[in-house]
DNA sequence: TAGATTGTTAATCGATTAACAATC
DNA sequence: TAGATTGTTAATCGATTAACAATC
């Protein structure tokens, strides 16, 4: 770790990183974090890229981005680019996130435990339905939507996910504008319109599914 | 519908069609059946474009990998496109879909209705869990992993979705291997090994939510 | 030292954009 | 006809790969 000091650098410059490096990046980490877990103490371009399915070089490339993390002739040492990636990341810090939506795939996000090691907390959810606001599920209290600029001020919420119907997503959208957000995951199949300065990444099952079943017959009709 | 007639072509050519082709592909789709649910009887790239922030260009070079579609001057017929997309990605057909894992997000997917006019139905839903099985969750019944090669070939069976924990994802990925599915989408945050010929989708919340966090430092810093 | 592997440059490959003749 | 918009070609831009000196 501290063979690291002053080594990573760039990233201030106006290098703006391809979304695709930042994809590859999280990936790299799931992958470093699992085998440490499987006791390895260091891994290589090669190795990560096979388990992957990239090539070594593209490994090495995507790194440059952000630095220098590794040994000649030794590879990387798991833990310290664990450390990098999730500092790259942001991931070092605790993101606070809430949920928009308390329908089925809604309740589904607040049982899920695997974020809190990942650096994201759910830390409250929204819905209109006043049946369900002031009601707890899974720990997490539910507040009404109109309270989101508020409760997102007091509990430091950064993230949202937007887990209601289609009809509502873009009324939803212009309430995490109005509160300040800075990123939102989209899981309603609509596109919703957010200023500049609020990032998003969809997630359609339908369009994932199209993918699918587009390659499916690729294969088929060959 | 008939103006279409034998304007289409390609697709037979060995012009492997890149993967973010396909993907806009279903954002064209999208957007077409939401002008449609608005009124409009056509657009056009530029139309197209801007709701995706696409170049018009763009849209018109991707549908050129597949055929014809649109009339200069005009644009497209909604209509008409929409059922080209669809044919192109396999949809115009009903495609048949089981979730493996009915834990938390396993039974979201099982609730969530908008896959059916998408061209997907979830015929069937496993479990390792003796107590799930053989019960029904919104109308889809629950079997044991080991009937899911059987099952898939008396209920045509082509997609999945593993909604399973980390650890059991590769086991569910052999099973699914085994019973010569086509496609899977993988909610486990772990990478899973499949043979070539079974396409894979993976989901990962983490993932998400760790570009988001990226995006939002990156601001941060300017 | 010999073997392994990095970081980085140059070459290749692929994808996006601009431009425009053809068409309605 | 004039205006709009397509499909497609050529030019530009960006991302991936190959190669290799430097390093451990």
């Amino acid at each position: 770790m501290s063979a690291q000091k002053n080594r990573s650098s760039d990233s201030e410059s106006g290098n703006s990183v391809p979304k695709a490096v930042v994809n590859r990046l999280s990936l790299y980490l799931r992958e470093l974090q699992h085998a440490v877990n499987s006791g390895h103490e260091t891994t290589s371009s090669s190795q990560l890229g096979n388990l992957l399915g990239f090539s070594d070089a593209q490994v090495r490339k995507d790194l440059a981005y952000f630095g220098q993390f590794g040994y000649p002739g030794i590879g990387y040492r798991c833990d310290e680019l664990i450390a990098a990636i999730r500092k790259i990341l942001g991931t070092d810090r605790q993101w606070h996130i809430a949920v928009v939506g308390v329908g089925n795939l809604g309740r589904a996000l607040l049982g899920y435990k695997g974020f809190l090691q990942q650096g994201f907390e759910l830390v409250a959810a929204f819905d209109v339905d006043r049946d369900r606001v002031g009601t707890k599920i899974e720990g997490v209290e539910i507040f009404h939507l109109d309270q989101l600029t508020e409760i997102a001020k007091k509990k430091n919420i950064k993230l949202a996910m937007i887990a209601v119907p289609a009809a509502a997503a873009q009324q939803v959208a212009d309430r995490i504008a109005d509160a300040h957000l800075e990123g939102v995951v989209n899981f309603a199949p609509v596109t919703i319109s957010l200023p500049d300065h609020i990032s998003q990444v969809g997630v359609d099952l339908a369009i994932e599914l199209e993918q699918l079943a587009f390659s499916a017959l690729k294969r088929a009709r060959r």
